[in-house]
This record gives C-alpha cells, structure tokens and sequence, in this order.
DNA sequence: GCTTGACTCTATAGTTAATATAGAGTTTAA
DNA sequence: TTAAACTCTATATTAACTATAGAGTCAAGC
C-alpha cells in the first residue's frame, strides 16, 4: 500500500502521514525500489489509534507516550490514567474560561443596536473603558 | 515615555508592544535621538483597548478592523456588531465541540480503574477500537 | 520508445500571537 | 570610565498541520 491508499483509507492527509513519520508517531515506512513509502494492514491499525486520539484533542506527545505504553502489554497503566485525568482537567478548565468570555462577549453585545454611528456605539466606547471585571 | 515604561503601565510586555507595532495594530512611535521609541498618553488607552479586545479573545485582524472604524466616528457601526455576532458563535461553537470532546473522555475515563497492566488497559483498549459515535 | 498524467519524493514556508534569544548600541549613575 | 539597565534589530521557537516548488517514479496509450 503507497502513501495515497493509507491516506484514503485513515482519512488522513498524506502531508500528516509524513508529518507523523517524521515526528516518530510512526515508524519510518519501507521503502519500494523508487523510494516510495509501502504501508501494511498494521500501519491502517496504528493511524486510526493516532486519528482517534487526535479526536479527543491529545497532543502529539500524549499519543507517542501511549503508544511506547502500548508497546510494554505488561506495565502497569496508571500513567495512562493519570495523563486522562490530567487532559479531562485541562478541556473542563477551557470550557470554564470560553463560558465566562461568552458572558462578557454578550454583554458588550448588548451594549449596541444597530444603525448607530461607530461615535455612538456601544460596543466600541466599552471596548475603550476599562476592561469588565470577570471576577 | 519609553518602552519599558509603556509595557509597565499597561500590562503588555516590550516585545509584544513591538509586535504590535509591526502588525500595524499602533502606529510607529517616534524615535528619540538613539532611536528609542517614544510614546505618550494615546499609546497608552491604544493598546489598552487592545489588550481588552485580547482579553476577549478577538483575532489581531479583528481588532485591527476595530481600530480603524473607530478612526472615522461618522460611520455606522453595522460591521462592528456582525463581528461581534460571528466572534460569539465561534466562541460558542468552540464550547459545545469542548463539552461534547468532555463526554467522551469522561467515558473513556471510566472504562479503567487503577492497577491494571497496559494489556487489560480499557482506555488502551477504546482507543485502539473504532471511534465513538459523536451523536 | 515516447509522452502524458497521476502519483510520490524532499525541502521549505506559512498559519497565530506571542515569547525568547543573540549581538549590538544607548543611557544613566557610580 | 566602567558597569548596569535599558533598548535596538533580526531570527528562532511554540502546535499540528497545510501548502507549495521542483524533481523523480510509474503505468497506460500511441
Ligand atoms: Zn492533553
Ligand atoms: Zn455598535
Ligand atoms: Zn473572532
Ligand atoms: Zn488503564
């Protein structure tokens, strides 16, 4: 299988694919005799783990420390469940902070209708005040 | 006013006063003999009114479209408003993929307890299987 | 054999909004 | 006059790709 059909198959791009490669997510491809990258069934499996994770927002280095992980079937898993818990920790912080920007943004926005002159607007002359305490 | 005053009574730090100033967010300060840059009172309520938009987390480019309207006070304001209106649902886009992403990993989670070996790892385990249906 | 097109290769630059250097020059005070 | 503190420009780094240039490979058709 060359670098286009894993493409088609994971749903990933082929620049990523690369990328992965060079970032050791992957292991470097065989190469065929024009020094193209041949890929089997094992490398589907380990893209679609990759993909999956990138789904879940882990970074890059999350997922190479689980697939070294991955690699040892016989070590205890608590690293994995406390990298979990630390990114669940992380996603909730960020919901936090969006829903508190989401509040002051809507309060400015009511600050202003429509139809008024950029002189008059409400959003602009609060944007020039002091910040709104988030507290 | 020097730099490293500015950047004190702001807030912001000296090279991110810098970068400003060569995104074109405030205009080039003039320079005294050695070539320092020099500022006054505008610069200062300049860039506070762009850390407040930062603080809200509108785009350089935003901000920049922000400034400059509040250059000609006779306009309407309509522009501001649809950023802001496009801005928030961005934000509140962002927050639903976050609460949604927050599910899943909080499944995840559950799917191991303490002191198991990487092989019976059931978060390993999910990850490695198809993905999840997001609904 | 030759050409065309689809594919692949490497290397490099761009994305965002800063942040961090290196190496040089300026200013102020001891 | 020397040192500290400050400033200058230019460049690299961050994350995870994405996009491009320019060259090479391969299979099919004539
Ligand atoms: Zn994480
Ligand atoms: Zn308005
Ligand atoms: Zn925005
Ligand atoms: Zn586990």
């Amino acid at each position: 299988m060359k670098i286009g059909e894993l493409s088609k198959v994971t749903g990933c791009s082929v620049q990523t694919i690369r990328h992965y490669e060079k970032e050791h997510l992957i292991a470097s491809a065989e190469r065929s005799e024009g020094n193209f990258r041949l890929y089997d069934e094992a490398a589907v499996e380990q893209l679609l783990f990759i993909k999956h994770c990138r789904s879940l927002d882990l970074s890059l280095p999350e997922i190479r420390q689980l697939l070294a992980l991955n690699r040892s079937p016989g070590a205890q898993c608590d690293d994995v469940n406390r990298m979990m818990d630390r990114h669940i920790e992380q996603v909730e912080a960020r919901i936090q902070e969006l829903t508190k920007l989401n509040e002051q943004l809507r309060m400015l926005r009511r600050s202003c209708s429509n139809r008024r002159t950029v002189e008059q607007c409400g959003i602009l002359r609060n944007l020039s005040a002091t910040p709104v305490s988030s507290g």
